[in-house]
DNA sequence: TAAATTTCTTAAGATACCTTAATTTTTAAG
DNA sequence: CTTAAAAATTAAGGTATCTTAAGAAATTTA
């Protein structure tokens, strides 16, 4: 148990490889990251992963739609590191009335900064080759380099781990 | 002026065509539609317009990122159609402190119900083709298809219009 | 250390989607 | 109503990205 925001929240540790959310069951909870790594995809008719987001220290976690509205989830959370998160259970972004206002104005600050974030996702993968956005990744998340598997950055911009190869050789070629 | 979530704001009607924010500039400004349409949108490279959101009625638009934080903005808004919109100030998101718990519950839920929507946008870009994010399109805006210009949609989707109306002629093949 | 598993690379052929350009249809302007 | 402008369609050829498959490198497990 640790204090948050002005309330009380249950820590877990996760064992990387631990699926915490699976596609088409009921969330009932968001993560806090404390240290580690989580991610969020979704699988497509094909068999294949696709990254939505990666959620290092610091960030929040879940299926918004799923918890919020007891719908069946369209995503999966799963840990790609060792793992510790808070727990944030559906109360507290359901009974926002009985929040106060410090945590709402920090509950809304980071819901701005998650759409800040995907906005910008949304803009490069409409607007930008796949080299675009991978020398983007880099930029913007350059210690996730080291601690992703390659495959998993081909996933998060959009392609397939070959043709991500392909474009790291046509980079080093210049 | 207006009463909207307890205070006064202005009300503005706009012209169809007109340019309510420009790339490059500092958004002063978030708009609440009352009636009509506004579109935000990038240009990229090589000049071609990608439409990121399509704001009808009770929608609220803005550049986030310009606004909040005074960088120049990364998008265009547009009016699509004749519009009336409420102008939401900085301050409104800015000094949320001296906001009413009520307001920022509301500015809470606009803000979840944006996030959700462009998430699903992303998973659509991420794992479905071209096609199926177009039938996507007509289920979930139905009437929306009636007042935009199909060159619109195609942007929105992200696909060429010639491209879109190749799915087209496709479906009806069908 | 060796074996097994996973990740990464390479290459060839396939496909989704784009570019250009010309034509038709629809909408807006005089 | 006529003309001009914009939107939508069609078609041909091109490019980015994918698929499959195989081998090399790295990581994990025994």
């Amino acid at each position: 148990m640790t204090l948050f925001e002005g309330n009380q929240f249950e820590i877990k540790t996760i064992d990387k490889g631990t699926l915490l959310l699976s596609k088409d069951s009921i969330s009932k909870c968001a993560y806090k990251i404390n240290k580690g790594c989580l991610k969020s995809y979704v699988i497509d008719k094909s068999g294949k992963e696709h990254i939505l987001q990666f959620a290092p220290e610091d960030w929040i976690i879940t299926d918004m739609d799923s918890l919020l509205n007891n719908k069946p989830a369209s995503i999966y959370i799963e840990a790609i590191e060792d793992t510790e998160v808070i727990i944030l259970d559906k109360m507290f972004f359901e009974n926002r009335n009985s929040l106060e206002k410090m945590a709402l104005i920090e509950q809304n600050t980071k819901l701005v900064r998650n759409l800040i974030s995907i906005n910008k996702r949304l803009i490069a993968l409409l607007s930008s080759t796949a080299e675009e956005r991978y020398l983007d990744f880099l930029e913007t998340y350059p210690a996730l380099l080291q601690r992703l598997p390659l495959k998993s950055i081909a996933s998060y911009i959009g392609v397939t781990p070959e043709y991500l190869s392909d474009i790291r050789r046509k980079i080093v070629a210049k």
